[in-house]
DNA sequence: TAGATTGTTAATCGATTAACAATC
DNA sequence: TAGATTGTTAATCGATTAACAATC
């Protein structure tokens, strides 16, 4: 197999995203018991073009075949590889508020291979415990903790006047993805990829929409 | 004052974005007293380009004066005006499972002017309760309640299985604009906007991130 | 007035889509 | 082989950025 690990182009971090929708998409269809599906297919599942479909996907590799499309296991493996989600992923949740708990309890961390391995509060009636299995630690302790675990990805889920300096912290930890919820813009090197979840902001942009159609009638 | 109100060109749904982000900016900005700004200095907090400033503002009116910039009080309210925040919307929440119990508590609403005002949920124990003021319904009830209280927003929170059923309700209720958390791509008809936070693709796109970086090292 | 900054047009850039030769 | 669909190049589209006349 000719090495096509990195990629040739760069890559829109959009492909990346939609990636992991044609993902959830193939698991349904092999589910259903589909064995194979074209760009087409997949495409008017999720109102896109074919095209871009089949362009997302040769960023990566060659994993179609002519005249047939993509068998669906085989491309189902493959975005899992590229994707990373082959292994486990430590992550480290700071900030066990009302949304800090909730994502402790949700499960969708641990259905994709995503484990929460610590948590990071600054409240000492928290810290020392363990909540379900896992243990809290003081955000003063982030450093330690997370190199000694080679913990690679962290959530933020703190106000977001603390937001700032718990990403320095978590960077100095050499963590390099984070998801943050803090409603505030975050600053970091180059190598460290952020996502951000602003409640506020999608909920400004939702009632900007409604004003509108409440003018608009 | 010559009628502005409704936009001349087609406007990306990223500009609507980036206003709540200039208005969070300028909230900062008039607590510590700053009179006025300009597009340059609001363009370097979140390293942009102050052309795409103007041009954001420019899609609504003309919020500056030349040479100088724009007054702080005065572009906060304008932003508000434009964004429909100078009123406070009714919200819908669906489903009470972690999340959605999360979201009940979770302040940012109220304190943005989205007032939670009714709750469903498909659970018989649930229904018929009051969690702090707000009462929760049957998910059959979503049409008449949601139409009784003209409510225009909602949350959804159940399940990728149960989200589209669910959402069909919403638009027959007279919806049109929600925000959701179900891991599902939403089908509803064009004067419906929807903005999904999806974290399981969000943290997929971390972990290829991570993964990366890990093979690059 | 001189200096600064807007509002807007034109240029650039990047992402999406169309088209088609390659090939199963 | 004939029909279908990929992988990829070229065309299109839309959003970002540069440039600058207007004007405070």
């Amino acid at each position: 197999m000719k090495s096509q690990r990195l990629a040739r182009h760069r890559i829109p971090e959009r492909a990346i995203t939609r990636l992991s929708i044609y993902l959830r998409c193939l698991e349904e269809l092999l589910a259903d018991g589909t064995l194979a599906v074209s760009s087409q297919q997949l495409a008017e599942r999720f109102g896109l073009n074919s095209a871009q479909v089949r362009k997302d996907l040769a960023y990566f590799g060659q994993f179609g075949v002519r005249g047939l499309g993509y068998y669906t296991g085989e491309l189902k493996g493959n975005l899992e590889r590229i994707l990373g989600l082959n292994q486990q992923w430590e992550v480290a949740l700071v900030g066990l508020g009302n949304l800090g708990s909730a994502l402790l309890n949700y499960r969708g961390f641990r259905q994709r291979g995503f484990r929460l391995a610590a948590a990071f509060d600054n409240d000492p009636s928290k810290v020392g415990m363990r909540i379900g299995r896992v243990p809290v630690f003081d955000v003063e302790r982030i450093v330690p903790v997370l190199k000694r675990r080679r913990i690679k990805m962290a959530v933020i889920a703190v106000p977001a006047a603390a937001a700032q300096a718990v990403t320095d912290q978590l960077v100095a930890a050499g963590v390099n993805a984070i998801l943050n919820f803090a409603p505030t813009q975050l600053s970091v090197p180059k190598r460290v990829k952020v996502q951000n979840v602003d409640l506020s902001v999608m909920l400004k942009t939702l009632s900007f929409y409604t004003a509108r159609s409440a003018r608009a009638s």
